[in-house]
DNA sequence: TGTTTGTGAAAGTTTATGATTGAAAAATAA
DNA sequence: TTATTTTTCAATCATAAACTTTCACAAACA
């Protein structure tokens, strides 16, 4: 393979993965351990990448946090599915809104070859976006440093200035009595209002959000289309509720 | 196979693929290497194409382009000593406007260990705030991707809900008749009005930018403090028409 | 027919690669 | 904690692949 097309995947992989371990590159790219090797010091050198032990990663700010060798959250694998299968209901010259979020955080990459507006008040986001030159408009406000995400006051007026075609949101709990509900009042929100500014407004949870309930509610059950992945026996009980778009994972 | 057919292919086999290898075109032209060689230079020249080791390429961009830090480069002593006397004029509990830019990105690392509600439209200041677990307000507003500020409606309005008790603002040209100027008008629009709503208005510029004109004027003389760098042959000029605090580097 | 342009093969040079090494760093066990 | 085992690391080297240059031949053109 060549030189060129590894660096190009290496950083591909990066911008959607954050980290990556030599292992995968090596499964990818089926080159040779000190190749990989040549090719991260090269990228590094650029400015590209930073090596840690056993890979590389994209955040200078992330260098302190221990959960390099690949966080064991079981679900990262359905949440990449349900990112992608919503990414695909996005429209040439849509406007769209994208809650912060890691389920969210997966849709971006799949957005990049479409000529699409984003309006967000997720941080991490904007790596994406920027890179490829995706027109972005950030929510002003507080910034929230540990979710990296924008809220309060000046989020919520800033947000009133727009109207989206469609938006994505994450939830945390989703209940047959309860509705949509998330852990952050403030986020909640944001949430609550973005849903009244589009036209449609999608949710995107994996099928362990089923049943369960959090803190703060921002939306009833008919208010939005769920996105979630396969299991038939939670959905039975809300197949009558609401929109449901089932992905197979 | 006529060599215009060749380019021709060539060009829609990178189109697909991004990347092609001499190999692959061979296998599809039937022609000898050097021919490809000869076809690739060719194209090259023409700029339809980047050669690399092996093959082409489409993506300049991504193999360059540091573009923020290496902007950083050039006065970086300077600039670091002139924002470093910045800092100190911050007082715990102030509630400061900081511009984009890297001059003032200097600041940042200074204002850690003090109490401080920061406003900024700078998205790269945000890694070393969040870092640090400063109180920030971010505006909102247009992303401009290039120089990772936040500019356009949104951040104006954004803007006018608060007060600061002092903005520090970059500037690229300083004259005494043209007054402070920057090259952008979005963002002079912004540091207008920062200084408006602030007590104190304080202006970073190494002392290259003296006597310089920019596209757009954003304050006179007057209306600000200068923080820069010794240079007692230019300073004269400007000394009885402003404020001035002189940084020895 | 002679001239120009394009082609392919061969020579020698440069660059990229994968295997191997001992040192260093994590992970694990005690 | 300390001692151990395992993994990862940087450096080296021989080999393979790709590179440039040159030259002779063939096709296209006037």
């Amino acid at each position: 393979m060549l030189t060129a097309k590894r660096h190009q995947l290496i950083e591909d992989l990066l911008l959607k993965k954050q980290t990556v371990t030599i292992q995968e590159i090596m499964e990818l790219t089926k080159a040779s351990e000190s190749t990989i090797r040549r090719d991260l010091s090269e990228l590094e050198k650029k400015n590209k990448l930073i090596r840690v032990h056993g890979g590389a990663t994209l955040h200078h700010s992330k260098s302190e946090e221990p959960s390099f060798p690949e966080k064991a959250s079981k679900y990262v694998f359905e949440k990449k599915a349900i990112a992608e299968t919503a990414a695909l209901l996005v429209q040439p010259n849509d406007c769209i809104y994208l809650d912060a979020g890691t389920t969210i955080y997966e849709m971006v990459p799949h957005l990049t070859s479409k000529e699409v507006t984003v309006v967000t008040n997720g941080l991490t986001h904007l790596d994406i976006l920027s890179k490829y030159k995706i027109n972005t408009y950030l929510l002003g406000g507080f910034v929230k440093h540990n979710t990296r995400a924008l809220v309060g006051h000046g989020a919520q007026v800033s947000m009133r200035k727009y109207r989206f075609d469609k938006c994505f949101l994450g939830a945390n709990g989703i209940h047959t009595s309860y509705g949509f509900t998330t852990p952050d009042p403030e986020e909640a929100l944001l949430k609550n209002m973005a849903i009244e500014l589009s036209q449609d407004a999608f949710i995107l949870a994996d099928r362990s959000k089923l049943n369960q309930t959090s803190f703060t509610k921002f939306a009833e059950l008919n208010e939005a289309t769920l996105i979630t992945n396969d299991d038939h026996a939670n959905l039975a009980a809300y197949e009558n509720k609401m929109n449901i778009k089932v992905v197979s994972t």
